[in-house]
DNA sequence: CGAATTATTGAGAGCAATCAACTGATGTGG
DNA sequence: CCACATCAGTTGATTGCTCTCAATAATTCG
């Protein structure tokens, strides 16, 4: 099973990028823009296709009532959205740009087509699934058992790694504390407190790091 | 791409079986057999293989700390077990029968050969791998909303879709109440007052379905 | 038959969601 | 330029759910 590392500094399919797919996908030049706030697809629409994310972030989330969400992951540059709809026929989440975002948009038969002639690519992503199942399996476990404040802090350094951190080791992202509490399955005004307590000097320890809030909406973590 | 309807009644891999697979899998006559509350594998272990369940029940868990666990999934006759070890060294998760099992091993390097010359079984993995993705994805988002009498009744409907109802419609596998509980994410004790607020005739309303429990260990549902 | 384990039930504590009030910023019309 | 309205951000008080703990009852097992 060919597997070949490539020149791009961040690629698509978790770095075992395939040239021959990256071929096709250039090809497609099916480059859309998305306004910060629009969705590029929404739960229970008919699955037309994913979206390589060349720019911009994105959030994964999947929908309770109006107003309640649950935000399932974060995508960044390099990342693939979309591709739970594959064998279905509607998407069973939604994708909603957190910023504004460059994506390239692949048709689902044209995704399986190639699926059809490249085992390679069929393994890689059995693999990206298999990820994808194993953290989301670890967050519902995190779930019942973790108190509020330790899965906002294991949000927060979740996002740190992430996105990384600024040359000021501010996190490179803009979330509001509702997308954060959304992540770590609360409310706003609970991150809004943790929050609060945190800038008032209360350290929490998580995993050996230490997290401090300098400024709304920017977060600074300490590695401690 | 190849997919073979079978004969069995319940084949591996959901269903979308492809016969020279099954062949391997009998080839390797490596059938176990596993007591109630014996371990297939526990998290952390060193990855081995794949199980393939002939026979009795097995629970899917990941551990919080003694006596607190997450009870992932359940897998019945005809389900792989395993196979979310595969592409790491570790198992992130322990498989462990709830009843005396019959189980046929395949060992990782096996199983990735095999994968190897049959791109029509990675595809099948990848969809099996999807399906279970979006299942924990819903179980994250239900978590979160509702509450924990929702859970708990959601979780007996799912169980008797997944076990059947016998002729007298009673669910036909024999789990704890403390089984349940790790299962819906809540306590032994929260499940079992629910219970007894079933028995004394509070009905309660979960999805057009009711539910009415009869004996301790086993559950009746009635499709109202 | 007695000991040990498991089941049952009630009372209480604690945590986080909810609600509502307050604050300050921004905008708008006079 | 000010008075007022509006809205998001902030905070405290309250409520209610679920966990925890403990005490008693029942059952199993040697």
């Amino acid at each position: 099973m060919q597997t070949v590392t490539c020149d791009m500094d961040r690629c698509f399919l978790c770095r075992n990028c395939i040239p021959e797919w990256k071929q096709l996908i250039g090809l497609q030049k099916n480059t859309l823009n998305i306004r910060k706030g629009r969705p590029l697809f929404r739960e229970g629409e008919k699955v037309e296709g994913l979206f390589f994310l060349y720019s911009g972030t994105v959030k994964v989330h999947i929908l309770w009532t109006d107003e309640k969400e649950m935000i399932l992951r974060f995508a960044r540059p390099g990342d693939i959205v979309g591709y739970r709809g594959l064998g279905g026929d509607v998407y069973p989440v939604s994708a909603t740009a957190l910023e504004d975002s460059v994506v390239c948009f692949v048709s689902a038969e044209f995704f399986e087509a190639t699926l059809r002639t490249n085992p390679s690519l069929t393994y890689t992503l059995m693999h990206l699934y298999a990820g994808e199942l194993q953290k989301t399996e670890r967050r519902l476990r995190d779930l019942v058992h973790k108190e509020v404040k330790s899965r906002v802090a294991a949000a927060l350094l979740e996002i740190s790694d992430l996105f990384g951190l600024d040359k000021d080791r501010y996190i490179s992202v803009t979330l509001t504390r509702q997308d954060i509490a959304s992540y770590a399955g609360t409310r706003y005004e609970t991150v809004f407190k943790f929050f609060a307590e945190l800038e008032r000097g209360k350290v929490i320890s998580t995993e050996g790091k230490r997290i401090r809030i300098n400024k709304p909406e920017r977060l600074r973590v300490l590695v401690g």
